[in-house]
Order: structure tokens, then sequence, then C-alpha cells
DNA sequence: GTTGCCAGTGTAAGCGCTATCATATATTCT
DNA sequence: AGAATATATGATAGCGCTTACACTGGCAAC
């Protein structure tokens, strides 16, 4: 492995002058900058940014610990990640908690030492549970965190907002009988948007029926629900599930045992994954604003990062997501009922 | 920060013996040992893994290039990668070429001293390029890369094989025209696909017109796709479309005309991306084995790391993808048409 | 009692780099 | 001309850790 020595003895100046050479900030002469730079491109030299990091204190790596990795929503999010930090050269971490508190503690002490801050997302895990495996004092952001009081400072999409919106717009259209899909037990994205449901129930249709079934999710929980759903002696107007992927596997559902959407039944979503627009019928959703999501949230943990220590202040920002109305919701005329 | 060093005077003990402890690979005994442990969780310390890489000459992390993050194809790709390398105790440095040369060429140099072996997708970049950024003799795997002469060993899925497949299923099912929708342009994945469908269709039906519509791997393209295709005098009887997520899109136009899958138009994909038996129709595809995939490429890389140097062989292992049949493709009984 | 061995521990030399300080040379001012 | 200043470069001390080697004391072997 070629090192700075190398490239100091093959140019014929010290190490320092290299070092200067490679973090262009110092005076050095265009001679030598040059004569580095050749030696350097002879030998294939680049710096070893580990050694690098050590001295200098910065890793230019953040960590983001996510809870899975399943589904377009995801997907949608490590590139939100990566495009926000790469403008600023910052390298990404990734490590995937399966929502379990040790495998999630594992995650953050591996990032020790090789990055600047970390992300966390972590909806079923509350940071009570992982604060005490933090290094001491590394930056943190974390994403829709639970609603708890915040240990750190966090940014969100609103999900209680959208839900509440969505529950508001279906009734709205005249839907009186409206299920909710529920996502995973215990995951804090997911009671947040049942509490949406729920007090827009009770608040808009004070006199009807608060109907929840439970998903996890996934589309195959989505599927399970809706046939659930069918199931029924009285079918509701329509069914909200607490993510696309779920409203994606209750409709197949629909589908399969011929009722057709939004004629017999009426569906929405929550997320706006890209595959959304193109279901048939088109996906009423919830649109989160996840570039923006994600911008924040590197742009708040690299303001931690450069203040160093001193700033213990907790800042909790809410992206509130917006209601995306398609083909899936809409009330038919009567005549065609 | 604490450092061993804390750690040490804690314990009353040397570093050595407190590296020991947390490489506890040599003989220290349990009375100094818990010593240690305890004084480290008082001091709530954890090695610099930085620090540590230096000395030890592994990073235990690996870095991901890919070219792209959008779709599932990719989550489903960063999922499998991510569990073949926890379970080796490994981490995962991701970074995204989006397919130029240049953010290839920086990802690559990041990451050296920051990973013990890379792998890289690049469809579009030929790896005689990238060839000369790539610090002397990092290990490197290829996933999926162009059918060149391999520099690097690889790691792939038979896209020739798997179009190939489809189309000659699609022949054997009874359609005549088949329309293939392509992914990106100068993309090797696409290029293959091209290829098998080409070859089936020359070997399998000499007499039939070969017919190719340009997309580029996105739901849109295969919308626009879709639509093109519609507006012809005479509509193929089968669209295939080089990955699901055009094949989503072909579908949403089709619906948007009212053309019927599979009565009017038969549809396959390609991927068997997760959404894809929840279409309705559910989607006819190709289905790589992404999680074996990625093991294998996994594991070929730590085999080089442990190798060292002296392992200059380059070995290509081709995974063939397996037709799966959902409705989408079913040709109808006569008496429907 | 001397030797040999071994388990357990400490000492110190780096890993490849950055950063501080000192040094050497060139440039400007009085 | 001599001092003051600016500019370019070198020597060197670490960053936090691992590890080769040296050391200590206890105990079996002769």
């Amino acid at each position: 492995m070629t090192t700075i020595y190398d490239v100091a003895r093959e140019a014929n100046v010290s190490i320092a002058t290299v070092s200067r050479v490679f973090n262009n900030n110092a005076k050095v002469s265009d001679n030598t900058r040059t004569k580095v730079k050749d030696a350097a491109l002879r030998l294939n030299y680049s710096p070893h940014l580990g050694a690098r990091s050590l001295m200098s204190r910065r890793t230019d790596s953040i960590g983001i610990v996510l809870p899975d990795m399943h589904g377009e929503f995801f997907s949608e999010l490590i590139r939100g990640l990566d495009s926000a930090t790469r403008k600023l050269g910052l390298h990404l971490l990734i490590s995937c908690s399966h929502d379990d508190t040790e495998e999630l503690n594992a995650s953050i002490s591996a990032m020790k030492g090789r990055v600047d801050g970390i992300v966390i997302m972590s909806p079923l895990i509350s940071s009570h549970d992982f604060q005490k495996y933090i290094p001491e004092k590394i930056p943190v952001i974390v994403l829709n965190g639970p609603s708890e009081k915040a240990i750190y400072s966090a940014v969100s999409i609103d999900n209680y907002a959208g839900s509440y919106a969505m529950t508001e717009h279906l009734i709205a259209e005249g839907y009186q009988r409206i299920t909710l899909i529920t996502g995973a037990k215990n995951n804090s994205d997911s009671e947040q948007r049942i509490r949406g449901y729920v007090d827009a129930m009770k608040n808009k249709l004070p006199d009807s029926i608060i109907d929840i079934v439970e998903g996890d999710f996934s589309e195959e929980s989505g599927y399970n629900a809706g046939m659930q759903i069918l199931a029924r002696p009285l079918m509701p107007e329509v069914v909200f599930a607490s993510n696309d992927g779920m409203a994606i596997g209750c409709l197949c559902a629909f589908d399969e045992q011929n009722i057709s959407v939004p004629k017999d039944i009426a569906l929405a979503g929550f997320d706006d994954i890209p595959l959304s627009r193109y279901l048939r019928p088109a996906l009423t959703t919830i649109k989160a604003p996840i570039a923006e999501f994600c911008s924040k949230a590197i742009e708040m943990l690299v303001a931690k990062i450069e203040k160093k220590d001193s700033d213990y202040t907790v800042e909790v920002v809410k992206f509130t997501p917006t209601l995306v109305i398609r083909d899936s919701s809409k009330k038919p005329p009567l005549s065609m009922k």
C-alpha cells in the first residue's frame, strides 16, 4: 500500500508537504504542488481516510440506522439521505436494526469512530432505550420518533395530521363507514396514524363507528385485512390503509373477490410511494415530502456536528404531509350505485 | 471522549490489558477482565473503530457502489447485502454513482481506508473505466457487469437467459406479436435482456417481427411506451417490459385506454419485485434470487479479502433467474376473444 | 537451589495521517 | 545595509489503538 511517505520520497519533499497538497489549504508553491501530484499519480496514491480522520477528528461520514429496508418507502428514504449527504461531501454508513434493541445497540456501537453523527429511525424502540449506548455526545437526529418527550433533536412527518386530513377528506366526500387498517403493532408511526383517524372520526362524524383492522405495513397484511373486511356482513364504504403497500394488498384482495374500487368500496393509502399513481385505480394517499425531510435531517445533524459539544438543544421539526386525491377514493355518482 | 487510556487508569492496568479485554483473544485473568469491563462500563467506553482499523488493517466494512437507488429492486438489493454482511459482522458503506463516471470514481476514492472491499454495480460504466481509480489491490466484486471480458470477479443475474426464457414462454403460450420495452440505453442489463428476446424470437418464431420500443426502466417510460404501443394500427398480442416498474406503467396506460390485460393484450415484466404479485392482474415476470445473489457476492468478496494479495483470479458466477407465471400473461380461451 | 517454563501483565513501537512549531529563504521597508 | 515581514518547507508530536517483545513472579523439574 502506498503511503504518504512513499509519495514524499518520490517527490523529494517532506510528508508535511504532501499532506498540504492533498488538503490544498496551505500555501505550497505551484512547482512543488505539481511535483507532488505527479509523484502521487505515478504511485497511484490516495490518502488513507481512516488515518486522516484519526487526527482530524472528522470522518466525513454519517451513520444511518433504519428499522427495516423493505419496500419503496425505505428506498426513497435512503435515496433522499444519499442525495442530501452527497451534496455536502459526506458518506453514508447504513445499518438496519430490524426493530431489535440488541441489533440497534450493536449498530450504534459499531459506528463509534466511524461517523460524525447518526440518524436513527426507530419507530418501535424508544430513544430512552438506546440512549445509553450512544457514545457520549455524538450528534444524533431521530427520524419520525415516538411522540414522547424528545431526548434528541428530531425530524418527523406529522403522521397524525396526515391521517386526520385523510379521514376528514373521506368524510367530506360523503363516506360514513370508514375502516382503518393499522400498521405494525407498537410502531409509533402507526400509532399516530391511528390517533389521527380516531380523532377525525370523533370530531367530524361523532355518531359513526370507529372500525380498526390490524395490519403490519406489509402488502400481505393488507391483503389479509382486505379479505377479512370483505367477509363481514356489512362492508365499509372506504378502507384507509396505513400505508400504500397495504393498500395495494387490499386492492388485490378486493379484485380477487370481484369487488371494484372505488365503485363498490373506496380505498386510500399513506406515503405516496412512486408506484401509487400507476395503480389502477390510482391510489388516493398522503404524500410526505421525503426529500425535504431528509435534507432537513442532514442539515440539522451537520449543524450539530459543526457546533461540537456545547449544543444540547433539542429541536423537533415536523413536516406536514399533503393529501393526494386520485381515483381510488372518488365517490361514484349515485346513479352508478 | 473516553479512550483506552482512561479505562486503563480507571481499572489500574495498562492499555495493553484493556486492549486484550476488548479483543478477548489473549489470556487475561478473570479478575482483571471484570475489573476492566467494569471500568469501561462506568466510563461508557467503547473502542474507537477507526483507530483500531489503522493498526489491524481491517475495517470490517465493505463498500457498496450502486448506480441508483430508485425503486423496489434496489431496496431489495440493499436489503440482501445488508443481511449478508450483518451475518459476518461487517458494515455497509453505501454510495450512489448515478451512472456518472466522475461520481463513481469519487465514491471509490472516498472508500480508500474505510472499507476492506468493494461491491460495484455499474451497468453503464465499464470496469475498464473505473479500474484505474480503484486503490491498488483492494478486493472488488462486480454485480451484473457488462458481458465484456471480466477484469474483476463478478456475480450476475443471467439477464439473457431470463429474457430468453420469458420470450420462449410467451411464444409457447401461442403469442406471435411480441413487443419488448427496453431498459435504459447503454445499460448492460438492458442490452442482455434485449438480446435474449431477439434470439428467442429468431430461434423459436423465425417469421415474426422483432418489435422493440424504448424505455429506461422507470414507471413513466413504461407508461409512455404503453401509450405509444396502443396508438399503433396493429397492437401486439403481448408486451414484455424489461422490468416490473415499466410493466406497471404500461398496465396503467392500458387501463387508461380501457385495454384489458390479459384479455386484450398480455403483459410480462422482469425482476419480480415484491409488489408484482399484488398487481391486478398479477404480473408474470422473471424472478432473480436476490438474496442468494447478494450472499454469493459478499462471500466471494470476503474470500478475496481473507486471501489478501496473491489472489488475482477472476471468477464469474451467474445466477439463472426463474420464470414466474401469473395472470397477466395468461392466454384467454378463444371463446372470450 | 538453580534452571526452565508459563501465565499474566507492562512497555513501547508503530499504523498513516494532520497540525504545530521551527527553520530557511525571499521580499519589503526604513 | 539591517531589521522586519512574508512565504515555503521540514521536523516532529501525537490521534487511539494493536502487538511484538520484555518482564515478573509462581511453580514443577532436575
